[in-house]
DNA sequence: GACCAGGCACATC
DNA sequence: GATGTGCATGGT
């Protein structure tokens, strides 16, 4: 499994080359990009997190000041904006009141205390939770979406019934542990999910992957 | 017009 | 514990 993993990894990376992730300016950026893009595509995530620059509203207090209906309209290209707007102020009171809005405070705190801190937020799951750590804080925790259970089924690394842990373990449990390379590959499953398992057949002769 | 997107919580059985 | 449903915009 471990010489599988790295195999895909570097087919991976050989064929797209780096995907330069989190597209965002700033950790706080990241995280309120993490709630915005949950089941919803990157460009309408864009769409609302350049309406809250441009409102210079991409700060933790200066955005917690603002009302949950007027926040709501802002971020409506997202998509569910209600229940967004929601998830973003629950983080949002936890990060002041917790970590005072100081990403260097949360990054202070080891990797699997924040996790559960994080996932007894209302509104931030697995997912969202190890994209704030992997992808704002740089530690080494492997993000699981749904593209990276579609490739990993379709090769038959996995089980239909393995859920988000079980699957995350697998990464972990079988690669080294670096942030660096945990933020590529799992940038890289979504490029491949992207390209051709949405646009392909299972297994179709072009995927990168055919040979793995 | 149908289908999909970088999920999650909640209701129901 | 598994399964179903609501949440919503914008691109293909």
């Amino acid at each position: 499994m471990k010489n599988k993993l790295l195999s895909i990894y570097r087919k991976l990376y050989s064929t797209f080359g780096s995907q330069g992730w989190w597209p965002a300016s700033t950790p706080f950026e990241v995280t309120v990009g993490a709630i915005l893009t949950q089941n919803t595509s990157w460009s309408n995530v864009e769409k609302a997190i350049d309406n809250l620059k441009s409102r210079k509203l991409l700060r933790a207090k200066v955005l917690y000041r603002l009302p949950e209906k007027s926040l709501a309209r802002i971020i409506k290209p997202a998509g569910y904006y209600n229940v967004k707007a929601k998830r973003l102020r629950n983080f949002l009171k936890f990060f002041i009141q917790r970590y005072h809005a100081s990403i260097r405070r949360m990054a202070s705190v080891k990797a699997m205390v924040l996790r559960n801190q994080l996932l007894a937020i209302n509104g931030i799951g697995p997912e969202t939770a190890d994209s704030i750590i992997l992808y704002a804080l740089h530690k080494p925790v492997f993000v699981i979406d749904a593209y990276t259970k579609r490739i990993l089924l379709r090769h038959g690394l996995i089980k239909d019934s393995a859920c988000y842990e079980d699957i995350q373990r697998l990464f972990m449990h079988n690669l080294k542990r670096s942030g660096e390379m945990f933020n590529e590959y799992h940038a890289l499953l979504v490029k491949l999910g992207k390209d051709f398992c949405l646009k392909h057949k299972p297994k179709c002769h072009c995927c990168p992957l055919k040979k793995i």
